[in-house]
DNA sequence: CGAGCACTTGATCTATGTCAACGGTAGTGG
DNA sequence: CCACTACCGTTGACATAGATCAAGTGCTCG
């Protein structure tokens, strides 16, 4: 029985902290994971984007560690494809871990404006298109205020940095182009 | 040819960013890892503490990826230790990484004063000391001045919270025991 | 002894947080 | 259709945590 690739809506809870699963790739779309304390409340732990694989730590526990939530549409591929991890895949998704790890450092350093503008870049894709969480999600992320970031994005808007654009089914807050 | 264990001083750099090298596992003191921009500057990006790995992506590309840098007195054992390393191995230093990004991001956002303790906490060996990094690291890694760091650590000296220990060949203003 | 480093401490400034009010849009139920 | 609610985003006024600038201490090494 092979899995079937599975969507999601922005603001959807792909797993729980704890649950059991398999792996995934995220295949379309910006995942966030929430490490959980025993009170129930999370904290911003990490992110995924198109490419990422989710839950790899359940082929050594069977359990997700983080909870993670889908904060655009979409699209989760079973992962390892044919069922089985092989090494050199196994240490292509350390290595991208690891590299994911750094951007998030850097998203949590510096200028607030420069932050905003570093995840935006991350999360832009070759067509210079971006489709942005909620100003909540990218405070969470870069550890500023929603008011801040908000303030932030309407500047680049001004500053013609960015252009918003309009996608169905996008909120209009959202979409954006890099000038 | 087995490679032999290496040690190093606080303040050594352990390999450059693009260097050729092997991977090894840390087996005592506190490592930095920063990527290196075009122009040779290094902002931090990660952290390695004793029991972590070291240049794993080696196994796939033959070089590091960041420049490395021992904050404390270090050793180093080659790894894998069999020459090779098995599918587990590469799952348990996969979730290992993961977990230790989640700890780098907990450790740049909210308040100075719990950031730093949180670098304390996670430097703290099991029997409650630390030797902690120069004033500058631990302001690059949780991304504070050395200034507000150096008010903040003598701060939870006078709240009793640390407390200086004297070690030797350790700088007295690093060794430090839990309350 | 002098130079260089790491650290400490005080005074002041400012980027960002906080609080508050308001607008737009989607959904829901009458 | 409208009324109502629940979000999300925007904007202004003001407060403050931490940055910045500056001066001085103590240690180590040559």
């Amino acid at each position: 029985m092979s899995r079937q690739p599975r969507k999601t809506d922005p603001g959807a809870e792909i797993h729980a902290a704890g649950s059991e699963g398999k792996a995934w790739r995220l295949t379309e779309g910006v995942v966030r994971f929430d490490s959980v304390g025993a009170d129930g409340h999370g904290s911003f732990a990490s992110l995924a984007i198109a490419g990422d694989l989710i839950g790899c730590e359940t082929l050594l526990f069977g359990c997700y560690t983080f909870r993670a939530t889908a904060l655009t549409h979409c699209r989760l591929d079973p992962w390892p494809e044919g069922g089985v991890a092989d090494k050199p895949a196994l240490l292509a998704s350390l290595n991208r871990i690891q590299q994911r790890a750094a951007d998030l450092v850097a998203l949590r350093g510096g200028q607030a404006s420069e932050r905003v503008l570093g995840l935006i870049r991350l999360l832009t894709d070759r067509n210079g298109r971006v489709i942005l969480p909620t100003r909540q999600d990218i405070a969470d992320i870069t550890d500023l205020r929603f008011e801040t970031i908000s303030r932030i994005v309407k500047q680049l808007e001004r500053d013609q940095v960015i252009r918003s654009i309009r996608l169905d089914g996008v909120h209009a807050t959202r979409s954006f182009a890099l000038a």
